[in-house]
DNA sequence: TAGGCGTGGGT
DNA sequence: TACCCAAGCCT
């Protein structure tokens, strides 16, 4: 039996004193001993979900510079809202971040709710980003739970289960590594422990403050925890884009109103949360032409699927565009926030740079 | 409640 | 290549 190495200290002080000595600047976090603003904390964490860090130190500047304020940004357009977060994925994201700003400027006069439950009644706002707000803007002892805090639980704690089953647990724990005193930065503590030393794959457990307290370093077994969650296959699918071409000057676009890429600017395409059959393409022309197809096919995985795409292209004299599409200027192609896998169809026909 | 919902980087 | 993973939410 291998004992905790002694210490003079609680975990929860341990975790903190590592925090204030490694922390990172983030754009989105406030300095040491400043107030943090709500609006960027907000704005940081609806783009944090599901994104890495480096993602959105790539985009977070440019959302902030675009919309200062929570005002501006509830009376921009939606469409300007998704465009700018075109390539970032999870766009009903940015369908809730603008819903949002609206709510919070209609219903509490552009400021935020310090109440974790208000904020949790927010579009887009679930049980972590609820928490984190709470915690993080306003420093209110309320425990985020996100992935990171579910692996350090599940390794502090030697936890056997997949953490989403026993999220009361995992919370229950986390809860007792935190500061009264500072609950802010004890949520952050907790993820950047996770982000930075308590890692998926290799975790650096000589750095680590609460390592003479883990129970899954006791085993040596540290890569076993968190317990995965079994997943299903990702199904292959095919479906086909259509690219058509009025002149040189226009293409034809419409907007899938949810579901995959909802509100988002696309070709005319396949159901393509369906796999549709090589022979079954042409019913889903959007109109009448001489289609050409591509090549080889684009490919581009989902988080639930993989499809392979054949594009076709054509062109037309015709100037009504058919139900549901309009006529883009393909000069403005690159501004019409295209998700990833339409820039890459628009590409492979040569109408945008890869 | 489990499945739908993007994308890019790492191994 | 084929996974895994990232400051999750919604229905």
């Amino acid at each position: 039996m291998i004992k905790p190495r002694a210490r003079s200290t609680k975990p929860g002080a341990a975790l903190l004193a590592w925090y204030d000595a490694h922390r990172r600047e983030l754009p989105w976090r406030a300095l040491a001993g400043e107030a943090p603003d709500p609006y960027r904390v907000w704005l940081s964490e609806i783009m944090l979900q599901q994104t890495t860090v480096a993602t959105v130190k790539q985009r977070y500047a440019a959302f902030l510079s675009r919309w200062p304020a929570i005002d501006d940004l509830a009376r921009a357009p939606l469409d300007d809202v998704l465009a700018q977060w075109a390539g970032l994925g999870y766009y009903a994201r940015a369908r809730n971040l603008h819903a949002c700003a609206c709510a919070v400027v209609e219903a509490y006069k552009g400021r935020f709710p310090r109440d974790e439950a208000a904020l949790r009644r927010l579009p887009g706002v679930g049980a972590y980003t609820a928490a984190a707000i709470a915690a993080i803007a306003f420093d209110q002892p309320c425990v985020a739970v996100d992935g990171n805090v579910e692996r350090v639980i599940a390794r502090l704690h030697a936890v056997e289960a997949p953490p989403r089953k026993v999220a009361p647990l995992i919370r229950e724990k986390a809860a007792a590594l935190m500061s009264p005193a500072r609950p802010g930065d004890s949520v952050q503590a907790l993820m950047e422990l996770g982000a930075l030393i308590c890692a998926p794959r290799t975790p650096d457990c000589p750095a680590c403050p609460l390592s003479p307290d883990c129970a899954a370093r006791r085993l040596g077994a540290q890569s076993d925890y968190p317990a995965r969650e079994v997943k299903a296959p990702k199904p292959k699918r095919r479906g086909a884009i259509f690219i058509l071409r009025r002149g040189d000057e226009a293409l034809l676009l419409r907007r899938p109103p949810r579901g995959l890429l909802g509100g988002m600017n696309a070709f005319p395409s396949t159901p393509l949360t369906q796999d549709i059959a090589a022979a079954e393409f042409s019913r889903f022309a959007p109109a009448p032409a001489r289609w050409r197809a591509l090549e080889a096919p684009v490919t581009h995985i989902f988080t639930h699927f993989a499809l392979e795409a054949t594009v076709f292209v054509a062109h037309t004299r015709g100037k009504a565009a058919p139900a549901d599409c309009r006529w883009a200027a393909r000069a403005n192609l690159g501004k019409e926030g295209l998700p990833t896998l339409m820039r890459k169809a628009a590409a492979h026909a040569g109408l945008l740079d890869a």
